[in-house]
DNA sequence: TAAATGCGGTAACATTGGTTACATAGTCAG
DNA sequence: CTGACTATGTAACCAATGTTACCGCATTTA
């Protein structure tokens, strides 16, 4: 675990920090779709990252989801920090993108090593911002763009966080996490690979040139 | 300065903190519509809100406009926060709706205070979550309903905001807000007024029974 | 192997909301 | 009072996208 820790956060926690980490943390592994976390649960710990990505999405009142963002090694849930402080309900269900490595921090720690440690105080604030502009970002592409653009941008951001030009994902999939149907899915990727960008097949897609 | 920030701080900020802040704050008046924040601008200080509102603003590639939420008494901007720690430039606009108090807080005593003070934790904290989760209801809103809902939101907002049954826009700067067009706007306040909802005015509008 | 199920293609249609255009009426400066 | 300007009302039209329906094909299961 230790070392596994140092790679992805020994350059932003000083020592006595990763060793604290390293006492209280609970490491675990995730299986590829494992939910992490469902709206109005309450939380009583903290994931840092170690690898792999985990999805975050919203729900609206019929129960259809909404991708927000994706979380990468290094990030953490910032919807949990203030989750845990503040003993609220979830806002948000959290879901392994792919198989996961990630330590889990219990909410007591928080608190107390935002008082004592700079480097964490950086790293709590840092993760705020960062998800905040991510949620910024999401809210641009639902209000400013249209879907064959939101659907582009969706293609470029899940090739980056699975790093393969390859997606294995249905249209279905894809419509739930846009919050469209599966039918305007198709239509635009039929367009997509008229235009030469990408390539179908069935439960797979290839990404030539978006 | 020193009472009007114990009505809206004291019940949150202990003593020394508060004595602190009015050391190093500088009391503002803001008068409505004066812009206090533009984006990509550098931020050098934090406002703490005495009274009044501040609407904050995201704006696409065109220079057009959302209203992402409200600011009231007590609360601060997150991404202020965020901006001054990271010296970061400012994602969002945000504008006096009415005449507005406030006291600034110079970035380096943020740091500081979250180290040495609790109540300044959880307030920091306790600001993020909240920012985070009005965040998630415009995103709500733009994702899941459709015009005439997001239009009695706003209208049900802006009436609890600035606490008066009428509404003194005209339907362009409504149109703003909700990123949509005038057209729009009046034909969809026009079908609240036959319904009784609301009575419609030359620069005016009143909330009967949303 | 037959049947059931899941995935994707596509046509036809409905709805929402954005656009353009123009009319009417209030307001204000001169 | 007149002309200019601003706010609003409204019709007609268009584009994006959501909906329904049905097809063929691939895969899985009985």
């Amino acid at each position: 675990m230790i070392n596994q820790l140092k790679e992805s956060y020994g350059h932003i926690f000083e020592d006595a920090l990763l060793s604290e980490i390293v006492q209280v943390g609970t490491f675990k592994e995730i299986p590829e779709g494992f939910k992490m976390m469902e709206i109005g649960e309450y939380v009583r710990s903290m994931p840092l990252l170690i690898s792999g990505v985990i999805k975050v999405l919203r729900e609206d009142n019929e129960g259809d989801e909404l991708l927000l963002y994706y979380l990468e090694k290094g990030e953490t849930c910032s919807m949990t920090m203030t989750c845990c402080l503040g003993q609220k309900q979830s806002e948000i269900r959290a879901i392994a993108e792919i198989d996961t490595k990630l330590i889990m921090i219990p909410v007591g720690k928080m608190e107390e090593w935002t008082a004592k440690y700079k480097s964490w105080r950086n790293f709590v604030f840092e993760s705020y911002h960062n998800r905040i502009n991510e949620l910024l970002m999401t809210l641009d592409s639902i209000a400013f763009y249209q879907m064959d653009e939101r659907l582009t941008q969706y293609l470029i951001e899940k090739v980056r966080v699975n790093d393969t030009d390859i997606i294995n994902s249905t249209h279905q999939e894809i419509a739930y996490d846009l919050y469209t149907s599966r039918v305007v899915i198709s239509r635009l990727l039929k367009k997509m690979e008229q235009l030469g960008k990408i390539e179908l097949g069935r439960n797979y897609l290839k990404i030539i040139n978006l």
